[in-house]
DNA sequence: GATTCCCTACCTGTCGTTAGGCAGGCTCGA
DNA sequence: TCGAGCCTGCCTAACGACAGGTAGGGAATC
């Protein structure tokens, strides 16, 4: 458990804020998952706010690297706005999770400074990149592209929102098919 | 305070759902909130649960009356689609809150069953006035129009959500706009 | 006389956080 | 090579603040 200690915190922190939001995320409980005691994880974290930062860098970070990744992979464009849903998609699949970005913008008004400037770059690593990917696939006019990127991401935050209240997938790859009928995502 | 006792707690347990989630709701801030003691809070609603649900019950109910009345008054269902944003962008110009539902959505793993399905019928009732408005505008085949209201209910959630995350509406106007630019709105 | 509405006082439980200690592995001078 | 000292990672125990909820009483109303 020593090695990697800070990561697995890190890890089962996201995965509760993730399920229960920042509010939800108790020393105690965490540290049970983990295997420790609370006053333990102050080793590793000087505080709650310390530990909400760096699970929402970290969840962006690793977001970033794995829009890339897929772009780099495929270099399509258009398929890379097919696939884009799927990040969504799995954390509704994985224990019905909404995307730790939108609770925490949902508990905007509760969260210290440093949480929330971190779990604000998720949004802004999802549209810089959704805004090249369009840039790329030429479906709208450059101007436009990264007014549509926010579109999209706003888009698909509220469906895996509204997913996730059914707790049923189905609503979200229903929602997301919509969008492609409706135009606002490629068919 | 008396006679409408019920009334200002209803009211402004609603204003702090929206704004700290039903987690963020306590029933001393709340009873300092409208002028009397946690205790007496219990006179009116039996726990926590109880209160939860009879405010987001209130809450869809105060929404469906008043999407109805918009219809009867105009009878013009594009531009009832093109006023429908509005309730929502209502909420943010107003201490930047959310929409009651979406709050609830997110907190979904920790509400009581009674809360949870009154918070759902916020999205019925949004999602049924979309249709029946989408159908009369005949902008979609009928067999689509759930479909596509259910789509808007949740692009519009979204970008509440997101425009709450940056403090700043002229997001989510502009969010609207691009949803009419894609095709989801009428433009 | 019963009901309504609100009160004070208190319960139990959980929260984030801190103080202080203990065990094992590291470096480094004698 | 040995032991001293230090750092790391974890522990137990407790702090004050606050949560939802309860018991029981007092005053006004019907």
């Amino acid at each position: 458990m020593s090695a990697n200690a800070k990561e697995t915190i890190l890890e089962a922190a996201r995965k509760t804020v993730q399920a229960h939001g920042y509010g939800g995320l108790s020393y105690r409980d965490l540290a049970a998952d983990v295997g420790i005691k609370a006053a333990s994880i102050y080793h590793h974290f000087a505080s709650k706010a310390d530990l909400g930062a760096a699970v929402a860098r970290r969840y962006w970070e690793d977001t970033a690297a794995e829009l890339e990744a897929m772009l780099a992979e495929t270099s399509d464009p258009v398929r890379c706005l097919r696939l884009y849903p799927d990040t969504f998609r799995r954390s509704l699949v994985d224990g019905n999770r909404l995307c730790l970005c939108s609770f925490m913008s949902a508990e905007h008004a509760n969260l210290p400074e440093g949480v929330r400037r971190e779990a604000q770059g998720f949004a802004d690593v999802n549209i810089a990149w959704l805004g090249k990917v369009l840039a790329l696939a030429g479906l709208v006019e450059p101007r436009d592209s990264e007014a549509r990127a926010r579109a999209i991401f706003a888009a698909v935050s509220g469906a895996q929102l509204y997913a996730r209240s059914r707790s049923d997938v189905g609503q979200f790859d229903a929602l997301i098919e919509s969008y492609r009928a409706s135009g606002l995502l490629p068919a």
